[in-house]
DNA sequence: TTGTAAGCGTTATCAC
DNA sequence: GTGATAACGCTTACAA
């Protein structure tokens, strides 16, 4: 039977024959030691197989050298590729990142805030599930450095990185009236949702910009397939009978295709279909949904460089947000003009 | 300006007028406490919004309640699925997940492995890139319980759950056979990675079985889109001039598809297409790939539930694998009998 | 440039 | 049932 027991310091520095204090100096990097030392006790190190142990330093420190992201559902294309931009981030700075999913649960996000306080991150990501009111006052309690994500939320005490979401709505809108729509669909999620919220605003301005007698109904549900199905049926089954479907996320995009092919309703000939966040290039054939798309890998890429100068200490005035445009892709789900 | 202090233990124990000790079994639930005790302690833990250190905890107990999972790439679906599957059932038994990409790099893979080894996480997830010999061997000195997913790997100190790629393999191959082909490319990953060894044994198999004239070749690249569309121009300006493509995963598949529409290579007329790992429901409109199907999510779940036996030591018997079926999904990409 | 000593915040161990 | 004490393995602060 082996033996169990870990390595330590110690060991390490007797048999380089310093003192654990150098041993640590030279695992870190930190102070100045003579190479004669270094080079022992590396030696001593390799032929140990020793692994130092960060519980230990974090504690001392109180550094760890761990980032949290805390998303909705990481199973979401669009949130997966924020994850790899911040996974990338935080690997070229040493930094390990540890993910949540809330599923758009206030109560399941606390319980992850608190998880996460307990092992002293020491920063977090955070795309608030609606106000986040209890995970935000636990944040500021706990002054841990944190920045939101992808939403919007009001008085929160920390740095903010999102997409101009009314924008890129608008921009959409004057899409669909430029092609003579006046009846519109708007899909969303439940509100409190910052993105939902303000991509409806988005449409429902162009729209009334353009056109004072253009129409529009609201639906509004969970932002998934599933959902994205029902509120299409519903949409397309109502006296309304509107010529196109705004989809305010990608899930409620595939959902509204999905249900639209059901029921035999040619896209974009007989309704027109546009949304938010494209998918991944690396996750379809034939590119087909005209969208407003996202730079989510940057998102996830900014997000962690704005939170790192916080957690160094080299940014500490007030709270930022970086506001970034989406960019409008025009495909054939918008059709070309009404006839 | 703030007290930047953390509150201890020993603040509670103050507060409560106990001992730090009887905190301690308050909050883990363990030991026998009176209940008036309990409920002055946790009393004093909400007035004063105490946080318990982790870190400390960890280092005393040599429990971290964190399970990592080290995969080729966060952004291919099917290993996203596997994620979700591994975050929920640590989250049930209350354990979170640091999740780390290699892509498919045995010296990341290595600098990763020794991060968390540093960590002292309570057990790996590995899917190995390639051998990933290095690896397994701090693995293995370190004592860490870990559970390989998808891949087989030779001697490993752990146990493994994956799916039984070649009989998927040998399924599609002899549904190709079925349907009249006789000359299939086979595009796959590069040596060492066991599903795309697995995968191209099983069909070659199956082809040989039912027809000994029939043909095949063998295109091996990166397991990516791009990588997909490159090796099926090879494959269709080939003199080998194949009437099916047999895609060892997703993204090549994705990429074939994409390669023979800009060829305008019509699917499945001219070209029938089958391929292993389905795409996740909640992407695809309307699903059309004829696909090997592995249950990614209960891959997940189930690599946990054999780690966490483990690591609570409820099993501590011989090193178990389990192979998973896939399911034989058949659909458009297939196409009917030749004529 | 190197070392000594103390302490980070818990929990294991053993006593009461 | 509850508590005192030491120990987990490292780094800070300071001394040499």
């Amino acid at each position: 039977m082996e033996k169990k027991k870990n390595l330590t310091i110690q060991d390490v520095a007797n048999l380089a024959e310093v003192a654990p204090i150098t041993v640590s100096r030279v695992v870190n990097g930190t102070g100045y030691v003579r190479q004669e030392l270094k080079d022992r006790v590396a030696k001593a190190i390799k032929e140990l197989g020793y692994v130092p142990n960060s519980l230990a330093s974090s504690l001392r420190s109180k550094k760890t050298q761990t980032l949290a992201l805390i998303l909705s559902d990481i199973t979401n294309p669009f949130f997966t590729t924020v994850a790899r931009g911040v996974q990338d981030a935080a690997d070229l700075a040493g930094f390990m990142v540890i993910a949540c999913n809330t599923d758009e649960d206030e109560k399941k996000e606390l319980k992850v805030v608190h998880m996460l306080a307990q092992r002293r991150v020491d920063g977090l990501l955070l795309v608030p599930a609606r106000a986040a009111k209890a995970s935000l006052e636990l944040i500021t309690r706990q002054h841990t450095p944190t920045v939101i994500l992808d939403r919007r939320v009001d008085n929160a005490a920390a740095d903010v990185v999102r997409c101009d979401s009314g924008e890129g709505a608008y921009q959409l809108g004057k899409l669909l009236v430029s092609l003579g729509h006046r009846r519109i669909a708007v899909l969303a999620g439940t509100e409190g949702i910052s993105t939902s919220d303000d991509r409806i605003v988005g449409v429902l301005r162009a729209m009334q910009e353009a056109h004072p007698a253009a129409e529009s109904v609201v639906y509004r549900g969970e932002l998934t397939p599933a959902s994205g199905s029902l509120l299409t049926r519903k949409a397309m089954q109502s006296s309304f009978n509107p010529t196109a479907l705004f989809t305010a996320n990608n899930f409620l995009a595939i959902g509204a295709l999905r249900a639209l092919g059901e029921m035999k309703r040619k896209v974009p000939e007989e309704v027109a279909l546009v949304g938010f966040d494209d998918l991944p290039p690396a996750l379809v054939s034939f590119p087909f949904l005209t969208v407003a798309s996202q730079p989510a890998y940057e998102m996830g890429k900014l997000a962690v460089e704005m939170l790192l100068r916080r957690i160094q200490g080299e940014y500490t005035g007030e709270y930022q947000e970086i506001l970034l445009p989406t960019e409008l892709i025009i495909r054939r789900s918008s059709g070309a003009a009404l006839s």
